[in-house]
RNA sequence: GGUGCUUUGGCCGAGUGGUUAGGCACAGGUCUGCAAAACCUGGUACAGCGGUUCGAUUCCGCUAGGCACCUCCA
């Protein structure tokens, strides 16, 4: 099996990934609260962290991906005093909690699914596992780390912070901490204000709530991730992945619980990606520049200058680190665009070249459990692509360096199909392997194109005005060719005369 | 204020102590009825100032700008 490496943020350093249990690899990754629609922001993660499901799976481990949906427990800042996100919503919609929450759950696996992010193995909600987060709580009262003040139940950081040391992820001390915390109206019962809430105890007019010993209240945010993650993935587990923007406090203090409750850290590698910002700022509801995904599939925004398929967005967030943050521009996704449709249109090359079809696979399938050791093509030129590709992967998931190898075949592909190189079955093969296994099953790329137009109806019509057209070439009827053309173009076909007659493709 | 990150050619974005990242855009060429596509060729960019070094975009320091987190956040 290939050695992986990844920047574990725990040490800040790349390491060799080792798994627990050798030969599988359990996975948590936080996923969205539900109380809108996925933004562009959303889908950063949602492609990082299916790149490294299906590159782990494509190395032969058998890989357990959990991602759960937040359905409670997100604490509005002061102006809510303490009132849940959810339940907030909910009520300016007059709706049930869990009819916003079904709704945009909904929501968010149909962007997920447009961008061909694999459903994960397990996607647990927060609401479903109060009894478990309950049970937690009690253990961490009896490790000492809790204490109860007014219905609601804290983290006692400091006691922490002297028994073990808190701020190991983030690399604050509590001094640090400290220093910036605001002092939060409402909510004084805290003993210092880095605790966290464990429990809290839920207002007359709070609609989602609970019993427990404590009283009738809901859980703090931080205790769904560490009780879920325990439950489906084991006392210690081998990655951990999120949002920088989650590494503190959500995540130094699923350390700290999981610590308190039961004295292992749980993790082994804690995996963090960037940001996508917009203008160079970070997207966010309270600035008021987020694109939510569907408005992004649709064009649907003031700063968007056209729509942009949900492959163009996975072929952007592919072309840079996830450890960097990405900045958005009608630019710089136009160009993806173009790039994206170059890889495809290569991709169709090459299987017509190798004279195998592609089959599309369904949705949710994963790439070949079996990554092959060798390349076995016959020239230096696609061996050296080939093993680019898998060390660029292999490398701290370097798909930008991957892509870059992508669009080296790309050339090399167009250049057999011209006629300028020669290649042997072996390399065709080999590069076909490299397609099915890395540019659909790994990246993740579905050709648009294929996946949407190909029904027989639309191949025979086009076959018959070509035929038409070229008809028309041949008696050298430059006039007509150019009227079909051109009225094919209106409608949103381009035709291409090649060696071999013409091509069409749906913009 | 605290902590950390960052500054690469027109744009996006990799990477390295001395050898071309890549994409998009742009220019020239080949091909073509035209167009498109494709292929070939073309710009030696690494914020500024010092230092280490035979040699720094890559290491160190300072200066300037930008960003993130410290509060819900992917």
């Amino acid at each position: 099996m290939r050695n992986l490496y990844l920047t574990n943020t725990l040490t800040r350093t790349k390491e060799l990934f080792k798994p627990i249990s050798e030969g599988h690899v359990g996975m948590y990754v936080c996923g969205p609260t539900v109380y809108g629609d996925a933004h562009l922001g959303h889908a950063r993660p949602g492609v990082t962290y299916d790149v490294l499901f299906k590159l782990l799976r494509h190395l032969g481990y058998k890989v357990r991906y959990v991602r759960n949906i937040t359905d409670v427990g997100h604490l509005e800042h002061d102006a809510d005093e303490g009132e849940d996100k959810i339940a907030k919503k909910a009520r300016l919609e007059q709706l049930e909690p869990m009819e916003v929450v079904q709704n945009y759950t909904f929501r968010y696996h149909e962007a997920m699914r447009a961008l061909n992010v694999a459903p994960p193995s397990i996607e647990p909600r927060a609401t479903g596992h109060i009894v478990e987060q309950i049970e937690a709580i009690k253990k961490i009262f009896q490790a000492g780390y809790a204490y109860e003040s007014g219905g609601s139940v804290y983290f006692d950081v400091e006691k922490y912070n002297a028994d073990h040391k808190y701020g190991i992820l983030s690399g604050r001390s509590l001094d640090a901490t400290l220093e910036g915390t605001r002092a939060l109206d409402g909510q004084n019962d805290k003993k210092a204000p880095y605790d966290f809430a464990l429990w809290k105890k839920a207002e007359p007019e709070h609609i989602m709530h609970w019993p427990s010993p404590w009283g009738e209240g809901f859980p703090g945010w931080h205790l769904e991730c560490s009780v879920m993650g325990e439950k489906y993935l084991g006392e210690e587990f081998d990655i951990h992945g999120g949002g920088m923007d989650l590494m503190f406090p959500h995540h130094e203090c699923e350390i700290a619980q999981n610590v308190a409750e039961r004295g292992k850290q749980g993790v082994h590698y804690w995996v963090h990606n960037n940001m996508i910002t917009i203008e160079g700022q970070k997207m966010g509801k309270s600035l008021g520049n987020f694109i939510t995904l569907p408005q992004l599939f649709a064009g649907d925004h003031p700063k968007l200058s056209q729509a942009y398929s949900p492959m163009t967005v996975r072929f952007f967030i592919l072309q840079a680190h996830y450890r960097g943050t990405l900045d958005f521009s009608n630019e710089a996704l136009q160009a993806s665009e173009k790039g994206y449709k170059r890889v495809m249109q290569a991709a169709r090359d090459l299987y017509s070249l190798a004279g195998v079809s592609r089959k599309v696979l369904p949705y949710g399938e994963l790439p070949s459990a079996v990554a092959p050791e060798t390349c076995t093509a016959t020239s230096v030129e696609v061996k050296a692509v080939w093993e680019g590709v898998y060390e660029a992967l292999c490398d701290d998931m370097n798909t930008p360096v991957a892509v870059a190898q992508i669009f080296e075949a790309v050339r090399i592909i167009n250049s057999a199909k011209a006629g300028s190189l020669k290649l042997s079955a072996e390399d065709l093969s080999a590069l076909v392997q490299l397609f099915d296994d890395v540019v659909f099953g790994v990246l993740g790329l579905v050709d648009e194109e294929q996946a949407g137009a190909s029904s027989g109806v639309v191949d025979g019509l086009m076959q018959m005005v070509l035929e038409e057209r070229a008809k028309a070439r041949e008696a050298r009827d430059w006039a007509l060719s150019d009227h079909i053309r051109d009225s094919l173009k209106a409608l949103g076909i381009s035709v291409k005369d090649t060696k071999d007659g013409a091509e069409w493709t749906l913009d």
